[in-house]
DNA sequence: AAAATGTTAAATGTCTACAATTTGTGGGTG
DNA sequence: CACCCACAAATTGTAGACATTTAACATTTT
């Protein structure tokens, strides 16, 4: 194996499967979510669930009342689709610039695992595993590029922009233009790099 | 009164005031936080504390170690405060072209309301209100432009931004150009106050 | 009959106690 | 002397009970 196993939180278990449901589309804009029934779904207390529906929320993916309880968010109006794809260039791109010569052959494994990942979840027309694969792609280059700070920024902007993908961007382009980007990067091709990026970011 | 009275959550109370003690520099990087010291200090239990810290960890103030508790960020890179101050940009220019002939004549008087409370507090050389005057007067127009999914985006950036000020920028110049912004927005010169909006975004 | 008001049920907000994990310390060993 | 392991203190994570607020419904009044 790549890494040790390292365990993982209870809440960010819980936080990683809301996300999956509410980017996925199982829970549609608006539904209400009930802390107890969470609780109960996942067999904790509200307590944790309480943190996690806090933490989607400042993600962007909920919306709270005051002691009326959270539901899902609402998709992007075009205008702000529009603002948050380009912020979120902008990111991704001073991402890569940082990055020149950074990038180590266990990172390069690292990313070629993940766009194997994304191949096999195409060719087996599993979309949400697309998703996931896509994101990790991104949050790779993001981390190496700025740390947790840089992902901090970007994650809730991928996270809203992905509430709108119901299904309409095809994934049939995905794995050729994250290949583009990888081939970029190894042959230390900045530029070439930023333009695959900026093609992939839609 | 302008507007009816209402009751502010304890959590925000306590959110406000811990934002203040960082921002202001009262509260030093790498100052750990301990959960039971701050709910006494506020009287209340560690669930809002808790609360309250998961939230100010998301806006990037403070950073959070799985079973170690937080501790307030450190400053950004400059790098990092090149990037943020683009991305800053970018949305409130966003937010002015959106607010075109949105802004009423009771919207005027808030915005000029809040400028006499950014004269006062300049005059009275009390900075920290000066800071806060200042983040209320772009608040007001981004939630005019773009509602509290608009504010989401652009506040923790802010603050973020906010932390580097380490009495560094001189607020000798703030009322002129927040004046020039709103006297611009009152002419409906949208060119004019973008300009001047790029101009105090530093 | 419509509007306002009182009541009730259900949800969130908060508190206390307990469990689990981490960190620092001390003693032992190579 | 450095290193490692075990132990203990402190802090965070979780659970369950209680308090408070909200929203809906029934009731009363005009």
């Amino acid at each position: 194996m790549r890494e040790a196993n390292k365990i993982i939180p209870v809440r960010e278990q819980i936080a990683d499967q809301l996300r999956s449901d509410i980017i996925s589309g199982k829970l549609a804009p608006n539904t209400k979510l009930n802390e107890q029934q969470l609780a109960n779904r996942f067999g904790v207390s509200r307590g944790p669930v309480r943190d996690v529906l806090l933490q989607l929320t400042k993600e962007g993916l909920l919306v709270a009342k005051n002691n009326c309880g959270v539901s899902v968010n609402s998709v992007l109006d075009p205008s702000m689709q529009e603002l948050m794809i380009d912020i979120r260039r902008r990111i991704e791109v001073h991402a890569i610039r940082n990055l020149k010569g950074k990038l180590t052959e266990m990172d390069f494994a690292e990313l070629e695992d993940i766009l194997e990942r994304l191949q096999d979840a195409f060719d087996a027309q599993e979309f949400h595993e697309v998703t996931k694969a896509d994101i990790d792609f991104h949050m790779y280059l993001i981390r190496a590029a700025g740390g947790d700070e840089l992902v901090n920024l970007w994650y809730p902007i991928v996270l809203r922009m992905r509430m709108n993908y119901k299904r309409i961007s095809d994934p049939k382009d995905c794995v050729d233009e994250h290949r583009a980007i990888l081939d970029a990067l190894k042959a230390n091709k900045i530029n070439v790099a930023t333009t695959a990026l900026r093609a992939n970011i839609k």
